[in-house]
This record gives structure tokens, sequence and C-alpha cells, in this order.
DNA sequence: TAGACATTGACGCTGCGTTAACGTTT
DNA sequence: TAAACGTTAACGCAGCGTCAATGTCT
């Protein structure tokens, strides 16, 4: 169990941004202290490494949240409740496949633009 | 002489996103109406151009408004003043080029998500 | 004159950063 | 006890979306 500070350098946030995360209720701590302090695990770390990678690619803290539910819903599920689980994380997989897809064209949106700029340049 | 309707047509993006655009001095209507209707030319649409390679890449609208103005300014400038305005261009041509890399990055998260999520899928 | 189109102004939203005032841990 | 670390609450900011009340264009 670890204070939120050492999750923050851990985690490469700030602890603000994980309070922000605990209070919309992304990431929430796995125990708090006597007093009241954040407690995270190694696991919570683990959770952590979804929102790393969805964050970049412009999703939002609450489709973040659902796929850390639907993820920890699939875990331990069995018969019907896992095809729809699974079909729910479909849906995500699709989505992350279009975000691929709009990120590769601003590959070809920064190439147009350095190249709009070295044009400019030497006009 | 278009209003801005057919502006944000024609750009894509809405009246709303103009208007603000105008207010804080990003791209300002080359004129307007007797009864204050904004008046958007051709050439407002090439310089919307910029705007519309650099806002994907993640950059502010202070930055695109900045770049806005080298390239202005670097139009019929001579000697000193060429020059540098030259090399403010070239900073920013750097920073476009280090964007590139950051998206190139968020491609392979996007990788790295979508297996994360397969695997999960079939376990 | 009507209808489409535009104006300013204000408040709402996300995803945090930034104090401020104060409590906890060691 | 002090120093380090944490707490909630509240306001600020970008970049718009979304009314609302009103004026302009054709």
């Amino acid at each position: 169990m670890m204070q939120i500070g050492k999750f923050a350098d851990r985690s490469g946030v700030s602890i603000h941004t994980l309070r922000h995360y605990d209070d919309v209720g992304l990431l929430r701590p796995s125990g708090r202290s006597e007093g009241g302090f954040r407690l995270y695990t190694e696991e919570d770390l683990e959770r952590f490494l979804v929102i790393r990678r969805m964050k970049p690619l412009g999703f939002s803290l609450e489709e973040m949240r659902q796929v850390l539910e639907v993820v920890d819903a699939l875990t331990g599920a069995t018969g019907t409740e896992r095809e729809e689980q699974r079909s729910r994380l479909d849906g995500f997989i699709e989505a992350a496949r279009a975000r691929r897809a709009k990120v590769l064209e601003q590959v070809a949106m920064a190439d147009e633009f350095i190249g709009l700029l070295e044009e400019r340049r030497s006009s």
C-alpha cells in the first residue's frame, strides 16, 4: 500500500490528477488510512496502465472508466454475462481502431504543415 | 465577401468557433457589413488552412496566432527583418517535427491498447 | 414584411493546475 | 515536536457548445 505521492511518482501523473480521477470514479484507491490518506496498491497501478494508453488517444475520462468497468467485469464472468461484456469490449476495440486511423491522419497533417512552413520559409 | 455562415460551411468549423477565433484574435474577418455582420474573404479561407493543419497537432490558439503572424510578416519583409522572421519560423518548424514524433508515438500507444483489449477479450 | 441569418452576452462543460486553510504520519 | 505528506474546498483556464434576447439582410 502506497500513499498518493508515491503513486504519482510511479505513474507519472500529478497528485491532483489522481485526486480528480478518484473524484470522478475513474481510478479509486484500494483503501484509506485511519486519517483518510488514499492508499494505492500495485493492482491499482496495473489498472492505471489502461488509462495511460487510452488518454493519448483522446478518450474521455468517462470512456476510460467504462473500459475499466468492462475489463473488471470480464474477469470472473461466465456464460451470457461473459458474452455481453465481450461485445461491449468489441465496441471499444472498434473505437480504438478508429482513433488509430485518426492519429495516422494527424501524421499526414503534420507533414503537410511542415511542408507548408518550409515552402513559406524560402518563398 | 461571405458571411460567417458560408465561411463555417466551407471551413468545416462552427459559427461559434469562428466567433471565438475572432474574439481571441486568431482569425479576424477582413471586414464587417454596415449592420455589423462579419465578412470573410477567400484569403481568410487561405489563412484558415494553417489553423486546420495545426489544430489536430495540439497547438494552442495562441501558437497558431503566432504562426499566422510570422507567415504574414514574412511576405513583404526584406533584409534583417526577413532573417528574423525566418528564425521564428524555424522554431515552429522544429515544434511541428516534435509534434509529429509525438503523434507517431500515439500510433504505437493505440497498437498497445488494442493488443491489450484483444488479449483481455480472449483471456 | 417575413424568414433566414447574424449579433453580443452569459452560463456550462472537460480535465485538470493552483492556491488556501488545515489535518496526518513518522 | 517538526518536517513531510496528505486532506477538502474553491477558483482559474482553454476551447469551445449551448441557449437567450435582439438586430440585420434580402
